[in-house]
DNA sequence: TTTGAATTGTAACTTTTGTTACTGTCAATT
DNA sequence: AATTGACAGTAACAAAAGTTACAATTCAAA
């Protein structure tokens, strides 16, 4: 773990502390699909990833999802730590995009780090931002663009993210992600294909040119 | 200033800090309407609200808004705190929603305070944490409701807000604040007026039970 | 008092999105 | 090989939201 450590972390955090994260820190390997935290679910940990990816949800009354973010190398989530330090309950819902491995740091260590440690102080603040970041992004598309950009943010997104252009979706899914059916998803991809940008396949899709 | 802060603040921030506060901030007051933040702008002190309303909004590319959401008494910028250690240009826009009294602070002691004061950094997180939940509830309307819902909500919101069941808003600033057109907004509210839980004036509509 | 701008109401229409229904295809399993 | 269920394509329709256009009203300024 302290390789991991080290090759993820050693500009960011002062080498005391990955010492200290090193000690108290345990590794976590999920599998794709995995769910870490459910809504509703009280948080004891804080992860750092390592590698690989996970996606934030929100979830409407009817039970339907919606894709807030993705959590890559060297992040963090920033409503964990505020459900850490709040004690209240998980707002969001966060699955394994790809093979991923995290260190779990318990919540109390928080709380004394935070006055201890400029870096960790920086972290923190900096996963904040990013996080407010990516939600006024999240907000953008939704409010200010139609399905069919969505999508093609969604699709662009997924491949950065997978560091893939062979998307392992099915309409399904990504009507689930962007909240809506499967049938418009279908409608504007077939759209996207005629257009070819993308290339449609059982359970697949192909970024040409996006 | 100093009773100002110690009727709103002496709960959450320790004396001394207190006393600091009170030697390097400076109160500033606005009138409703008012321009505090612009896009872009980069952002030099951070606010603490001690009376009045600030709304914070969202602009698209064609310059169209979306309100994301008020800061009310005890509250404080999140996007601000980001911007000030980060040094990053603002990506929304603050106006004043009612005269408002803030205190400035200078944003060479965020840093400072964060290391030295408990309740400082609990108020920070705080904030955040509340921020996140806001901008969460504002993903929430956009994602999952329709337009008549969003714009009840609206109206509960902005009646809470000023505290005044009178809101004073032509149907084109509505339309704004929620991204949509005045002849839908027209429509909607003639819609709740049948309904008879509004009753529609020129330039203001009361709220009779939302 | 007249003018003109801002505000509101409303009809008619278009576009976007969502829904229902049915089809064919693929792939795993028996 | 036959069965089954998941997946994808598409038509037809419905609902929600956006657009254009115009009329009526109010109110302040000329």
């Amino acid at each position: 773990m302290l390789t991991d450590l080290k090759e993820n972390f050693t500009n960011i955090f002062e080498d005391a502390l990955i010492e200290e994260i090193n000690e108290v820190g345990t590794l976590k390997e999920v599998k794709e699909g995995e769910k870490l935290i459910e809504i509703g679910d009280y948080v004891r940990s804080m992860p750092l990833l390592i590698s690989g990816a996970i996606k934030i949800l929100r979830e409407d009354d009817d039970g339907d999802e919606l894709l807030l973010y993705f959590l890559e190398r060297g992040d963090t989530c920033a409503m964990t730590l505020t459900c850490c330090l709040g004690q209240t309950k998980s707002e969001i819902r966060a699955i394994a995009e790809l093979d991923t491995t995290l260190i779990m740091i318990p919540i109390q260590k928080m709380e004394e780090w935070t006055g201890k440690y400029k870096s960790w102080r920086n972290f923190v603040f900096q996963s904040y931002h990013e996080r407010l970041t990516e939600m006024l992004e999240t907000i953008d598309s939704i409010a200010f663009y139609n399905m069919d950009e969505r999508l093609v943010k969604y699709l662009q997104n997924k491949k950065k993210v997978t560091k893939d252009s062979l998307i392992n979706s099915t309409h399904q899914e990504i009507a689930y992600e962007l909240h809506t059916s499967r049938v418009v998803v279908s409608r504007l991809l077939k759209k996207l294909e005629s257009m070819g940008k993308i290339e449609l396949y059982r359970n697949s899709i192909k970024i040409v040119s996006l």
